[in-house]
RNA sequence: UCCACAGUAGCUCAGUGGUAGAGCAAUCGGCUGUUAACCGAUCGGUCGCAGGUUCGAAUCCUGCCUGUGGAGCCA
C-alpha cells in the first residue's frame, strides 16, 4: 500500500510504502535509524539487521543524506518519536544515490543557505515555515470568501505608479516605459466600485535599497477594498481577519509551530479587538519613554515602532497620522483635516508594521487637489479620478504584507525564510 | 546610500609577525534504540583579490570585491 508520512497513523501494525528521501541517519552494527522525508512529514526507520537481508542492511547503512528511495515496513507506534510513529523497514529500493550533498546537519552561515536554498527549502524548519505561510494563505482565501468578498487580480505591469514616493522597477512594454506594480490598491478601488467587497493577493515589487531583517524587494500582499466601509468598520475586520489567520495556525500548524520552538501563548492571546492609539498619543508616549529624536509630523522609525508595540500585549492600530506624511488618496478626518483616516497594524515582538490601510477621499474635487498638490497629473490618472464621477462611495482598504505576518507568528526573526525564493538586494539567484 | 563587523579545508570556526589547525561532511572500520548519535583512522588549503612594509605576512598598512547586522524608506 503506497501512502505518504501523514496518512500513516491510518496504518498502524500495517506495512505501506512510501517514496521518501533520507534527511538523515544514525547507524550501528547491526540496527540503522533513517530520518526520513517525503514532503508531507518526517519519520523515522529503524532498519534492524535481523529483518531484512544482507543487502537491503548495507543499503540501509551505506545510504547517503538525501538518498530517494521507496521503502516498505510496518507502521508502529512509538513515544519516543516526536511524530509518534516509526517505520519497521522490511525493504528499500533505491532510486537515486545521492552524492556530497551539500547542506550538512552541522551550522551553516547565510551566505552559504541561501546560495542553496533550492535545498535549503528541504530542511524540517523551512519545510515548516512554509506549511505556515500555506496555512495563512488557505485561511485568507476561507475569511474573505465566507465574507463576500470577490478575489480579483490587479494587473503587475502598469503604467504608473500609486504613490511616487518609492522606487519602482522599470521595464519596457513594446515602445512604452512600463513598471512592475508596487501596490494594487488604486486597481482594487475600481473592483470595489464594481464588486463591492474584493480581496487581491498577488506579488508586490519595490525597489528599494532596503537591508533590514522585514524588507524583501518581491513580497506578496493581501489588499482587502471594501465599498460603503467607513475606517472604523475597515479596523473591525482588520482585527477579525488577523486574529481568525492565527487562530488557524494555531489549530493546523501545531507540528509546525512545535518545530520552530514558538511560544504560543503569546499568538494564543492574539484576539480582536486589538487597541488603538492616536498618532498624537503615540508621540506623548514615545516622550514619557524619553524619546528626543521625533517630533508632531514626522515619521516613525523602527525604534519607535518598536517602542510603541511594547506598550501593548497585542498587535496595536497607530491611527490618524498626519496627511503630509501619508499617501495622497486618503481621506482627511473631518473633524481635523491636518490628519488623514488611516492606521498601521503594528505587530508584537518587534515584528513591525504588517498593515497599513485607511479610508480613501471620495470627493472628486478633493481628489483633484490633491493630483495637483503631488503633480500627479498625467493619462495613466484619468481612469482613477473616474471612480470618483460616476458614483463615488465611501470606501476604505488596507494591505498585509504577507512575509512579515509569516515572520511574526511562525516566530523567525528575519524575512527571507518566510517566502521560497527571496527576492534581496544582491539576491537574484536562486 | 550611510555606519559597524567579517572573509582561512565542501561547511562552521580557531590561529594577531616565525613549519596551516579543530569539529562536522566525505571514505574505511567498530557498535541493536540513535535523536546535530558516539569511538578510531584516512582524505581535505590560491588563508577574498591587488599592491605595500618586513629577513619572514593568514597575521601589519592601503585600495578594491563579496557578505552579515543595523539605519533611512516601506508592507
Amino acid at each position: 500500500m503506497k501512502t505518504t508520512i501523514t496518512q500513516v497513523p491510518a496504518y498502524e501494525g500495517q506495512v505501506v510504502t512510501i517514496g521518501a528521501w533520507l534527511a538523515n541517519k544514525r547507524s550501528s552494527g547491526k540496527i540503522a535509524f533513517l530520518q526520513l522525508r517525503d514532503g508531507t512529514g518526517f519519520i523515522q526507520g529503524v532498519v534492524a539487521k535481523s529483518d531484512v537481508t544482507e543487502d537491503v542492511f548495507q543499503l540501509a547503512k551505506n545510504m547517503t543524506q538525501e538518498s530517494s528511495m521507496y521503502i516498505s515496513g510496518t507502521i508502529v507506534e512509538d513515544k519516543r518519536s516526536p511524530f509518534g510513529y516509526e517505520m519497521q523497514v522490511s525493504d528499500i529500493q533505491l532510486i537515486q544515490e545521492a552524492v556530497d550533498y551539500p547542506i550538512t546537519p552541522k551550522e551553516h552561515g547565510t551566505e552559504f543557505l541561501m546560495d542553496h536554498r533550492h535545498l535549503w527549502l528541504r530542511s524540517s524548519r523551512q519545510h515548516a515555515i512554509m506549511k505556515i505561510r500555506n496555512e495563512i494563505i488557505r485561511a485568507t482565501y476561507q475569511f474573505f470568501n465566507d465574507q463576500g468578498y470577490v478575489k480579483v487580480d490587479p494587473p503587475i505591469l502598469t503604467g504608473s505608479s500609486a504613490e511616487g514616493t518609492t522606487e519602482l522597477f522599470h521595464t519596457q512594454y513594446f515602445d512604452e516605459e512600463a513598471y512592475l506594480s508596487q501596490s494594487g490598491q488604486l486597481y482594487m478601488e475600481a473592483a470595489a466600485m464594481a464588486f463591492g467587497k474584493v480581496f487581491s493577493f498577488g506579488p508586490t515589487f519595490r525597489a528599494e535599497k532596503s537591508k533590514t531583517r522585514r524588507h524583501l524587494i518581491e513580497f506578496w500582499m493581501i489588499e482587502p477594498e471594501m465599498a460603503f466601509v467607513d475606517h472604523e468598520e475597515s479596523l473591525e475586520i482588520q482585527e477579525q481577519y488577523v486574529s481568525f489567520v492565527i487562530q488557524s495556525v494555531l489549530e493546523n500548524c501545531q507540528l509546525e509551530l512545535d518545530t520552530l520552538g514558538r511560544d504560543t501563548s503569546k499568538l494564543e492571546a492574539i484576539k480582536a479587538p486589538f487597541p488603538r492609539i492616536s498618532y498624537d498619543d503615540a508621540i506623548a508616549l514615545l516622550k514619557d519613554k524619553g524619546f528626543t529624536d521625533i517630533e508632531w509630523g514626522e515619521d516613525f522609525g523602527a525604534p519607535h515602532e518598536t517602542a510603541i508595540a511594547e506598550s501593548f500585549e497585542k498587535p496595536v492600530f497607530i491611527t490618524n497620522y498626519p496627511a503630509a506624511i501619508k499617501a495622497f488618496y486618503m481621506k482627511p478626518d473631518p473633524a481635523r483635516p491636518e490628519v488623514v483616516l488611516c492606521a498601521d497594524l503594528i505587530a508584537p515582538e518587534g515584528y513591525g508594521e504588517v498593515i497599513g490601510g485607511s479610508q480613501r477621499i471620495d470627493d472628486l474635487t478633493l481628489m483633484e487637489q490633491r493630483y495637483e498638490e503631488h503633480n500627479l497629473s498625467g493619462p495613466a490618472y484619468k481612469w482613477y479620478l473616474e471612480l470618483r464621477q460616476y458614483g463615488s462611495v465611501p470606501h476604505s482598504g488596507f494591505g498585509l504584507g504577507l512575509e512579515r505576518t509569516v515572520a511574526w507568528i511562525a516566530g523567525v526573526d528575519h524575512v527571507r525564510e518566510t517566502i521560497p525564493f527571496p527576492r534581496l538586494l544582491n539576491r537574484l539567484y536562486p
